[in-house]
DNA sequence: TTAATCCTTACAGTTAACTCTAAGTCAAGC
DNA sequence: GCTTGACTTAGAGTTAACTGTAAGGATTAA
């Protein structure tokens, strides 16, 4: 089975060494093994994981979190309902953190149309001074 | 018209007056009006401002660059194209950042309905031993 | 008049997640 | 044999954005 080094790995994940040590000393990555001498090889299986581990923390999700669910998946079936209730919950996150992107989203839009309408006419009191126009304010 | 103290303000915007003390400190907030005694009256407009800040906040912006834009803003109209750029530019980060949640959340998804699986099963070997089904692996 | 709330400066502490250095060792490839 | 890259422990440094304390003073509402 083909395996990785350290700074293989790190490059895939956009990641350092330093990282992926820190990681491993936090307990988010106990199923690494080990040559002999101590280096760790990294399977497809540990990059997998690793995967998951940069989406949760994408999520928000601190590392301490996400070391909980590590210990969970090495417990077993009996943690099987905490695992799916953490999915859940990160589910429901991510939903409310869509919401709230979408709010800022309108938001920076429309300063965008500020700014254009703004630059079209040189001067931000285009915006102040509508009352001149015809259309009136707003 | 109606003014703020800096309590009032914090507790709308869900802040600390630590918070903005600290805002103020760091430039974010030159427009803020005294009392002759130095206590500070946030207008609604100055209200609307913070909340400006806090979306570009919720975008990642660290405080020193919303502070380049509160100094153009500051600067008039020969910045109109600065803070348009800006705009256009936090609007592709917002873009970029709702497609990385979407692919976040897929993942997500497909986590919850591992669980789900595992848990109806009673145990995880389901995603392991499913050459034993009909439908066999994936 | 008393409690609450505001202000200032100055600075120390906190938290998270790295990021790096030191010092020494080990092992594989050219 | 030399370079490269891996390892260890231990601990210091970094960064951002707060968060709070101290010490002293002013103002305001009940």
């Amino acid at each position: 089975m083909k395996t990785y080094s350290i700074s293989e790995v790190a490059k895939e994940l956009n990641l350092t060494p330093y990282t992926l040590r820190y990681y491993d000393k936090e307990g988010l990555m106990p199923l690494v093994e080990r040559t002999s001498s101590g280096i760790r090889l990294f399977k497809e299986s540990d990059i997998a994981a690793l995967k998951v581990i940069e989406c949760l923390k994408s999520t928000g999700m601190p590392i301490k979190e996400i070391k909980n669910f590590i210990d969970w998946c090495s417990d077993g079936d009996s943690t099987l309902n905490q695992r799916y209730d953490m999915f859940m919950e990160r589910k429901a996150t991510v939903e409310s953190q869509m919401e709230e992107l979408k709010k800022t989203m309108e938001v920076i839009e429309h300063k965008c149309l500020y700014y254009k309408t703004a630059l079209d006419a040189g001067t931000e009191d285009i915006h102040k001074k509508a009352k001149i126009g015809i259309s009136g304010p707003n």
